[in-house]
DNA sequence: TTTATTCATCGTATATTTGCGATATAAATT
DNA sequence: AATTTATATCGCAAATATACGATGAATAAA
């Protein structure tokens, strides 16, 4: 019944999934694209260049921002967000060192 | 209302966020690392490794091959499965491209 | 001080995902 | 032919995710 099972898998394994999570909605990754486009990293942008109303996009900064993917500071009335490029790099290549490990053979 | 906005953004970043989504479940990830280790590919072998009912593991499979990642084929009464190595590829690229296409300059 | 702007959060509706028992199907074994 | 084995699928329950209007809170502008 829907009983989350995620805990008896290797916390590793959780990780790469969740970061995986997070990059698993368009609009997550027009986000982050967006985010590495721009200097400015204003929420205001974002919400004008996706085609979301200001509350989802809202929450889908927030989601990115709990994985660990982006960091938020308070600008006045304005939100500045930007990439967290440390857990970024962190991430992407632990995923692909995963991947590397996958050997590669063909076997049906 | 949740309705589907997938339609609204490119194609492009439909099928990143598609392929992220096939790697967001630790069991599915976990699986794409047995059918990589194990030559067999049986099905029955990835439900003695996962903690996870048959039925749930099939599902898991099924959403795997959905995604492109893996193939299938019935062998007697037992299914091998492996990874498509070339459809894993092409993605794992994609996704590398997409990250290395983000410029690298912290702004907060 | 009043008003407008920017954004986060709440509440809600709906959709999708996760998980599994039960069952169906098809092949192998007896 | 009957039974066992391996797997897929159905149907259900619970959990999560998606989307947004409404509202709140905090700052900036008038």
């Amino acid at each position: 019944m829907a009983i989350n099972k995620s805990l008896e898998f290797s916390k590793e394994l959780v990780e790469l999934a969740e970061f995986a999570k997070a990059l698993s909605h368009p609009a997550r990754i027009a986000i982050l694209q967006t985010l590495a486009e721009k200097q400015m990293c204003i929420c205001g942008e974002i919400v004008e260049v996706l085609p979301l109303a200001q509350a989802t996009v809202s929450q889908h900064l927030k989601e990115l921002k709990n994985a660990g993917l982006i960091k938020g500071e308070v600008e006045g009335k304005k939100s500045c967000y930007c990439i967290d490029w440390e857990a970024f790099e962190r991430f992407t290549s632990k995923m692909n060192t995963m991947f590397k490990d996958l050997s590669n053979q063909q076997c049906c």
